[in-house]
DNA sequence: AGTATTTTTGACAAATACGTCAAAACAATT
DNA sequence: AATTGTTTTGACGTATTTGTCAAAAATACT
């Protein structure tokens, strides 16, 4: 699985897209764009429809993408993630 | 379900310990114990095991616990976060 | 009621994460 | 090679989060 930010930066190009163009639909700076496809930054979750919007790709992918990322990177060491994820999926 | 912090001071009161104890093992202070316990602060994920040890639950329950009530905070408001966690379970 | 213990609160400092900006590095085009 | 466009880097200020500490508030005990 890809990180967040090198899915999305895959996603970009493919679209021949420059980081200017993205970052200005996000409302950010360039930088900012490039430090979280590299994972120096991460991603609000207000950034999610207008990353779907630019790429054109859906809400529900890039939002899944967001999470599995974000769940591994905060989560990723714990041992029982499984058996956590698990329940949780129960209780939501 | 019940925040983290709910449950750990339920967990504590249930054994008649005081902040204090816990605090202690935690090495941290009562005052941050006390915030964890009303989510003012978050727990880390080192403080698992020696919860478990304190408290005398399985690591495996206090960590689940955790995960469920860290992801609802922080993921919580998101459209796809079923599909989300379900992806992650098959990835991890 | 008075004392001791436990818990909460808030001020303060340290650490972490974030955004802005300008310059440097890199890549593409002519 | 020079110019243009793109991306990365790092210094800087700001916001957020976190831990320490002491005092206040709440609770339990005698």
């Amino acid at each position: 699985m890809k990180s967040f930010g090198e899915y999305i930066r895959k996603s970009r190009e493919d679209k021949g897209l420059p980081l200017r163009k993205v970052a200005a639909a996000l409302d950010i700076d360039t930088s900012i764009l490039s430090k979280i496809e590299r994972n120096e930054r991460r991603a609000t979750t207000e950034m999610i429809p207008i990353l779907a919007e630019s790429l054109e790709k859906s809400e529900k992918e890039i939002e899944m993408q967001f999470i599995q990322s974000a769940i591994i990177t905060d989560f990723g060491e714990l041992k029982y993630l499984k058996d956590g994820l698990k329940e949780t999926l129960k209780t939501i």
